[in-house]
DNA sequence: TATGAATGAGCATTCATTCAT
DNA sequence: AATGAATGAATGCTCATTCAT
């Protein structure tokens, strides 16, 4: 290899170890998995691993990147949509049925506890939040403007309720094993069409 | 060997490695708090510690516990109101107030995170948030024969959608610092009053 | 142990770890000695040396103040003697005597590389010389006075160089393994009287 | 594959290692230098660096090695010299000025500290100083024959008290920061003349 | 009841060295 | 001749837990 550096070995690795750490993390938790789980996991020695990630820290932070790049298609749909209502419901179905499988929740409270701690991985999710929040309130904005909802509310709050409440569900599972997201498809969409509908 | 054993000495003793062991946990996570640390804060020996609590896991499955506690006036008021939106407003208000303070958020999530691998966090855990979601069920049974809620709507539904909500509220100071939770109470109100209240 | 706590014990298990360190640095080295080497050295387990020692650092650095501990007693010798010359003889004597074992100069040599990349160790070395070149220079003033010795010297200089022949000595079996120290008696104080005394 | 091999690339190449490696001691000692650090300085791969040296042991030794082609030239003028006073005297004057560079002694020390282990580094250094001290004593020799010097000394003893003094010299920047070894020419000089000189 | 010294497996990380290219 | 990715044993240090007193 040396001779022809293969420029995509780097990305290919990290992606493999990135992969892997996922796993270890949802299935035991970020500090409870050890580097030598992750190199084992990633068919990988320790030395060759530190190669892509300088620390574990920073695995945790790229697992928080990695959701982050997730948020990009949401936004994209946000800001793109006529509707609203219907694309806040298209989003939330998908979502209820991400949630459904337990993995999602294990990961997410992972990295939302080591977030809540380490500024690297705060930074990453703080930006993430911040961009999330800001397409939905351009979206209100727009949806407001075209009459699509109701004027009276305020759309920061509104924006931060429904980020909480996708937030909520992620977890649900956790927490709740009689809970199935997918039946609640109908209650979230009711729930948004009457929090943004102009009142009759 | 003391003349007389006091009765509530455990008790005492239990809680001061409680609340000790808390503050540890919101200051820097449960993993990341060894043994030593609790014992410090709680001014008190290792030794000593382990006569209260069998394993470090024992301590978080009662910061769990002792979380649960704290749903049980909720519950009560959920059971007792007559009128069901002006109580969910009202414990969503005093909600906000307490998830001002990211410490919760932190706790939450670390007791969370435990939950989702620890059989034992999650069995109180789980018991925690059935109970509540009974008694909020109950309470919308109730609610929606006395005709205070729109009637077409899945009360287990409601009742999930309404724990995620909280939920989510919990951590949001965590992930977004503009956040201001006591500002979002009057679009809680809307939200709940428009998701129960029949349509006009 | 616990209810009555040994005063002793922190001192004498002290002295344990330093004296096993310290044979294992004579027999391999400081960066080449493993703490797991010291610890069986010291037949006590690695959690607990560190109970006694912070880091792999502070063992080096106790070892610096150890020797530098042997110095108070020539330091005293120097400051009371009434014939300086005769007492230096006394003095490079002893030394002479310790330095024809390797054990001497190897782990001075340690300590010094330490000493010159570590602040730590650096500080005890250089205030350990420091002391002992103060004593030899009020020493030698007071020779001086006394007429014991050549007016013409410039007494920091003759300190400086005293101390250099001591230090140059220490190692000189390291080097040259022909080199028998006790052999270098008779021209140590040959050496040591011409330097001093007044010229006939 | 080039047409022609370059004869001196593998000289080259090993200075260029050995200044780099040179360099990486002073600054942070052997133990404490990694290879791939001594690459990096180097400007070399890890591969690349091993065609020239087995190993890090290697380097050490031909450090130590260097160290030795220096002393050819003071052994060439003890040889070649009429008036051996003089002729230390300058010695001593040169070694001074090198040694007012911390530089020297550090490495002098980290090569001493390997070659009391190391038997391949303690090779080098033992023909290295059996050399000079054969040099010194055939000199001194000379100069006794010649009247120089007092008849009654041990020339071995003399010889081996003068490599001592400037091996302690070469450390002492490193132990007291308060030295200065120009400003010790002068009693250097006194110490010299009246080590060898036939008393009046 | 309480102490705190002791244990030793386990951890994240480093590093001399190798080798396919 | 040179590269640099890969190895995996080894390192300094931590920590939940035990137990003699």
């Amino acid at each position: 290899m040396p001779r022809t550096v293969d420029p995509q070995l780097n990305e290919r690795r990290r992606r493999q170890i990135l992969e892997a750490a996922t796993r270890c993390v949802i299935r035991r938790g970020f500090h409870q998995t050890s580097m030598q789980e992750i190199c084992a996991e990633a068919e990988m020695s320790s030395g060759g691993l530190y190669r892509y990630f300088d620390s574990k820290e920073a695995i945790i932070a790229a697992i928080a990147e990695d959701e982050r790049a997730e948020n990009a298609a949401i936004i994209h749909e946000l800001l793109r949509t006529d509707n609203l209502v219907k694309t806040l419901q298209g989003i939330m179905r998908k979502m209820l049925k991400v949630f459904a499988n337990t993995d999602y929740g294990r990961l997410g409270v992972e990295v939302l506890a080591e977030a809540s701690r380490n500024p690297k991985v705060a930074a990453v999710f703080s930006h993430n939040e911040t961009e999330l929040k800001a397409a939905l309130v351009t979206a209100l904005k727009k949806a407001k403007r075209d009459g699509q909802i109701d004027p009276g509310l305020t759309l920061r709050a509104i924006a931060e309720l429904l980020l909480a409440l996708i937030d909520g569900l992620s977890t649900r599972t956790l927490v709740d094993p009689g809970c199935k997201p997918q039946q609640l498809d109908k209650a979230t969409r009711v729930m948004i069409t009457r929090l943004l509908r102009p009142s009759a």
